[in-house]
Parts: structure tokens; sequence; C-alpha cells
DNA sequence: GAATTCTGACAATTTAGATTGCCAAATTGT
DNA sequence: ACAATTTGGCAATCTAAATTGTCAGAATTC
């Protein structure tokens, strides 16, 4: 005897949808850590599953695909980390050189403090299908329009169009990333903030 | 009645060792088209032999997984472009900034001209296995070096040893070549170059 | 406390592909 | 011509994993 069509019985407190998105939430976190930890290639949808604690038929209730978890899993993750960025950069001011230098602090302190975060979102990651690269290619131009911001003084006229160069200062801070972390984030996070701003200088000297 | 030890027969005027290697030369080209079309994770070992003109058995004469086929066609595309870079390098004479402008614009010209190769060594490559993760690595170093050395006077003293810096210019290079071939190559060379050079600047100006 | 819906565990099915094994036809040496 | 060896094709096997299906028991509503 509905209501009137949909059946809202409450479980643990909680309606369905919110158990439903709780649960689809428990798969996002579990997996940005195993897929952190394994590669992605190399993680299972039982893996996964075991380690939200939930079954896979809780998989499939909520992504069709693997890959579909792997990009909510990218998404957030980039999307937080942009976030932290951005915040770190408007706490310290307005001097480009100042707010670019506390972005890439907050990048580089993340990245450290997070490893697994940082395999998901720098390697293995590539290739896995066209979705995923899509995913991939949309956090990237986000974050270039970031750093375009970050360069640039309020009130400057110099467009920051040159897309190839942002995306060659966005591909270098990367590979800066890659090698600190293959180097086991042997050399201080200020050495490298340091040198990731020597290579955005051809942005400043615009 | 062998003259030693071993039935050297011969078949198709090539004596069994040679032409073993002939296969194996057959797979590796194959398998870089093929690879660089569908990429490595959606191509299979079938494909590739089909790809070949030959049969799978062959595979497993040569190689013994499929990533040890994926890491011969990487080296040897990395390899050659390696070569051809520090060739056009060294007709460029001795100025530092000629040299290295020689570079990028035989390198961007390769992978313009070679698209599949392109793919094959810039994209759907991270990740696959270690041994392939490792063959990347030794790669860029080796690229790495060879950057180092066409910015470098041929009697400077100046230790361009900041690995760090070098790692960041390479993915830089990279990802402009990335960006270049995602909006198909649509900006005139030239300018791909002039970029590149623009961001290496941090490394001339030491 | 009875009916209903949700949960967790697990078995069954499908799929995709690698790897191995076998054999008939072709090629070569003698 | 005949024995030995290579080749190419293909079927059989093996493996790993995704996906679907079933069901008994727990939680919830009325």
């Amino acid at each position: 005897m509905n209501t009137t069509t949909t059946a809202k019985r409450r479980y643990r407190g909680t309606g369905v949808e919110e158990r439903k998105a709780e649960r689809r939430q428990l798969l996002i976190d579990a997996a940005t850590e195993v897929y952190g930890r394994n590669g992605y290639r190399h993680s299972g949808v039982k893996q996964v599953c075991d380690a939200a604690g939930l079954t896979q038929r809780y998989f499939y209730e909520s992504f069709s695909h693997s890959d579909e978890l792997l990009i909510a899993c990218y998404e957030q993750a980039a999307r937080r980390l942009r976030e932290e960025n951005a915040n770190a950069a408007q706490a310290a001011g307005i001097s480009p050189a100042a707010r670019s230098k506390a972005m890439l602090l907050a990048y580089f302190q993340s990245l450290k403090d997070k490893p697994l975060i940082a395999r998901l979102l720098l390697i293995e990651i590539r290739g896995i299908s066209p979705a995923v690269d899509c995913a991939i290619d949309e956090a990237l131009k986000a974050t270039s329009d970031d750093m375009a911001r970050m360069f640039t003084s309020p009130g400057q006229k110099t467009d920051l169009s040159d897309e190839l160069l942002l995306a060659g200062v966005l591909g270098g801070v990367i590979h800066i990333a890659l090698h600190w972390m293959a180097t086991q984030y042997r050399a201080p996070v200020e050495e490298v903030v340091e040198t990731a701003f020597k290579l955005s200088g051809s942005l400043l000297e615009v």
C-alpha cells in the first residue's frame, strides 16, 4: 500500500537513495585506495568490493563498468586537489609569483602526503578507455586554466591563451612530480617547488 | 653429416637463427603498427600475428609474454627517434640554441610523420607492468641526458645535473607533443618548436 | 508477529584471451 | 624419390575475470 508510487521505507535511519549513495561513495573511496596501491589494471571488482566491505552485487548497483568507477575516483581526486590548490593560491595574495608558488607548494605537498592518490592521478591511468582519457583531458584542461589564472595579474591584459605553452608547463610540473615520486620524495618539497617555479618562468616573462 | 654439432639446414636461403630473427623483427614491426593503432591493451597476440603474417606459434618462439614484445617495440622506436634527433642536432653546429632547436624540430617532425609510433611512445604505455615502466624510465633518462648534452656548450662547466629540472623540461616537451597530437597536429611545426624552445629556456639561463 | 524489503554470501554463467598441442602440407638435403 | 624438418593453421585447453542469479536470514514496517 504505497502512498503514491515509490515505497520509501527507511533502513538504518536513511532512505533508499541515501543508502545507495553511501555505498557508491564507499566504493569510490575503497577503489581510490586499491587502485593507488595496485594500479587499476591489476585490481579487480572483487578486490575493490572486499576493501569497501561490500559484495559485488553492490558494485553493479552503482556502476555498469569498472571504467565508470575509475572515472569517479579520478574525478573526485582531481577535484579535491584543484580545490586545495585554489584555496592555497587565494590565501597567498594577488602577486602572480606568490600565488603560483603557493599553488605549486600545495600541489607537491598533497602529492607527498597522499602518495596513493598521486599514483592514481599521475600514473597507470592513460589509455584505459576513451571515456577515461576524456576525463583526464578535462581535468588537465581545468588545471591548465587554473594555472593561467594564477599567473596573470588581476588587471592584466596579457592573454595567457597560448594553450600549447600552458600544456607544456603543466606537463613539466607533472613530470617533476613523477620524477620526485620515483625517487621516493627524496628532495625537500621547497626545492621541488623552486624547480617547478623556474620551469614556469616562461609563462611569467610574457 | 654435421660439420660439428648443430644441424644447420637452410631454408629459403637462410639459417635457423637468421629466420628466427627475421620472424622476431616481423613481429616487432607489425606490433608497433597494431599497438599504435589500437593501443596495447586493446590488441591481442592473435591480432599482432595476423598483421605479421605469422601464426601464434611464432609469437611464443620469440617472446614469452606480450609484455616482452611491447618492450621490444618501445625500445626500437625510442632508440630510432633518439638517433634521428642526435643526428639532426649534430648537423646544426655547436651553438646550444641552434642544436636544441634542431633537435626539437626533428623530434616534433618525426612525431607528426609517424603518428602511430607517436602514440606508442607517448600514450597507452605506462602502467602495463613494472618491466615496461622500467624500459620507459630508461628511455626517458637517456633522452634527458641527450638534452643535457645539447644544451651545454662543448667547453662549458655548468653541470646540467639538475635532474629534476631536466625531467620537467622533458615532460613539458612531451606534453606539448601530446596536446599537439590531440589537436590533430593543427599548429604548424615551427610554432610547436618555438613553444618548446621557450619552455626549455629555463635550462639555458643557468 | 506477519509481511515485506534489504542485505550479504556465494554459486553459476559468460566472456575473452593466452597458451599449448597436434597434424597435414610444403620445403629441403641426399 | 624419400626421409627429415619446417611451416602454417587451427583446435583444445587453461585462466582469470566480469557479470548475473539465487537464496537464506536480518531489519523494518504496520
